[in-house]
RNA sequence: GGUCCCUUAGUGGAACUGGUUAACACGUCUCCCUCUCAAGGAGAAGAAUAGGAGUUCGAGCCUCCUAGGGAUCACCA
């Protein structure tokens, strides 16, 4: 069963994929996958100075992580709608330009930077608050075209904008948005280097591709009418818009590249150990609500669930704590297994796990699987566990100086030594015989044996940790 | 500045086509558990729904005005 339904995710490959494109596909691709339809990745390449080369790849790769898997893209076209990239699209953005030419909704602009700043700082001063093209270009003679020609002036293409109409349209999102054209200037489809602009060849391409809706970040609710223009010109049915809300930071502004304390690409949080599962639900809560009180989601749970009824019209702000919660919930759920291959390549990096069993590994990260919210945490609480340092602190130093202290850890190693096995509960029953035959318990019975094992006055259940170092181990740390 | 969007506790946000004490979650605080830190359990504090006016028997929900915040105004996407 499948509908005609398709929407898209268009990355430009200008960086790696962040929070604010990572959610834009989520919810692309939860609103198809909601109605059975298709989920097109296509790539805007047509900013050539600043694509960064492994851009696409990792972007692509990144979505594929968190599960957003799409059903035509670059690398999976469809022969009907390819190519994919627009880079590979340039003779039908030409072909539609001259369309729009022909019937004079267009016309090739000669005017160079310099000129177009001065018409622009012209009207300033004159007092007009947003500045438009002066229509320079719109009525050239055929000399003045060929002396531009002669000076070796390449024309762009600018569209001619209607003039005093209202263009309304259905917002998902926010219901009813409507602008008028006076607003808007003639503004360039084509660049000098016969290059298309961004909002002209998402129409073309959106259009060519029969998407049916298309959800994007607030920031383009104000190219939407420039390209609805297009579309009438046309005559082609626009989609359906919905313009989901802006990701703000902690100073309620738009989260932006440069913001330096939160982290800003999924790379990076992958790389921190948080779960897919983690981010993809999070991001989910970023601008909408389910209607149940539950709020936590799958991606297939929420491929059910998503209602674009629900999405917010307010910004929201991105919350890493609320993300960090989050994502430690998801480590609790994990088996034995899935933890162990999560948690690996962490415990690698403050111990050497190469002959060392799987089962061993799983027990020592499992001391810390219950607190950790990402996985690079448990490098820093295992440390002290693996290779200990003696405590400076001056309440580690009383502990040490108490009188009972010497001969509690004399008598555990002992009693330590005699044991057959060592787990949790036979070395509680250590504590226990060190208590009564001693008669010290608590803290100063405890305190001294932390401290001697792992140099540290926090850390995981005693008899853990012991567990988890084995009797030498054990009896190696304490009679040092 | 023009245009457009938004405004419910620190944060995300719920509240059916207007109907009683404005949900829930994160965070904060307290207590319990406990050798410690976490985790977990129990509980608490925190919002006259930005302000004002109107419509109504009744408004967070409808209308208008004001204020604040945001987005956008490129041969970037």
């Amino acid at each position: 069963m499948s509908s005609n339904i398709r929407v898209r995710y268009a990355p430009s490959p200008t960086g790696f994929l962040h929070i604010g494109g990572a959610r834009s596909a989520l919810f692309n691709y939860l609103y198809s996958k909601h109605f059975d339809g298709q989920f097109i990745i296509r790539v805007e390449d047509t900013d050539i100075e600043r694509n960064v080369v492994g851009g696409e790849e990792s972007q692509l790769n990144d979505l594929a992580w968190l599960g957003i898997i799409p059903d035509e893209s670059p690398l999976k076209p469809n022969s009907k709608y390819a190519p994919y990239r627009q880079m590979e699209r340039l003779d039908i953005y030409q072909k539609y330009a001259q369309v729009l030419l022909d019937k004079g909704y267009a016309y090739y602009c000669y005017c160079n930077e310099e000129e177009l700043e001065e018409s622009r700082n012209a009207q300033l001063e004159r007092g007009i608050a947003a500045p438009q093209y002066d229509g320079h270009c719109l009525h050239l003679t055929d000399e003045q075209i060929e002396q531009y020609k002669k000076e070796g002036r390449k024309p762009c293409i600018r569209i001619r904008m209607p003039k005093n109409q209202q263009i309304v349209f259905d917002d998902l999102v926010r219901g009813k948005v409507s602008f008028n054209t006076n607003d808007i200037g003639d503004w360039v489809i084509m660049k000098s280097n016969g290059i298309p602009t961004y909002n002209f060849a998402v129409v073309v391409d959106d259009h060519l591709m029969e998407m049916t809706h298309v959800f994007r970040g607030e920031e383009h609710l104000s190219n939407t009418p420039k390209q609805i223009v297009i579309y009438n010109y046309f005559g082609w049915t626009p989609p359906t818009f919905g313009h989901m809300t802006i990701i703000i930071n902690e100073n309620g502004k738009k989260l932006s590249k440069r913001d330096n304390n939160i982290l800003q690409f999924m790379s990076q949080y992958r790389e921190l150990g948080y779960l897919k599962d983690a981010i993809v639900n999070f991001i989910l809560l970023l601008g909408w609500t389910p209607k149940e009180e539950n709020e936590f989601y799958t991606l297939e749970e929420a491929v059910k669930a998503f209602d674009p009824d629900r999405l917010s019209s307010s910004p929201s702000m991105f919350d890493p704590a609320k993300l960090m919660w989050v994502n430690s919930h998801y480590i609790k759920q994990l088996s034995d297994k899935e933890y162990l291959d999560f948690i690996r390549p962490f415990v690698a990096k403050v111990l050497d796990i190469s002959n060392k069993s799987d089962d061993e590994i799983l027990k020592m990260a499992n001391l810390f699987k219950e607190q950790i919210h990402y996985g690079q945490e448990i490098v820093d609480l295992l440390t002290p566990i693996i290779s200990p340092v003696p405590c400076e602190e001056e309440e580690a130093k009383e502990v040490m100086a108490l009188p009972t202290t010497k001969d509690v850890l004399k008598s555990f190693a002992e009693i330590l030594s005699t044991l057959e096995e060592i787990n949790a509960d036979s070395v509680k029953a250590v504590f226990k015989e060190v208590q009564s035959k001693l008669g010290v318990k608590g803290k100063s019975l405890y305190m001294p044996v932390r401290l001697k094992l792992t140099g540290k006055m926090h850390g995981p259940e005693m008899v853990n940790i012991i567990s988890v170092l084995g009797k030498e181990e054990t009896i190696n740390r304490l009679t040092k």
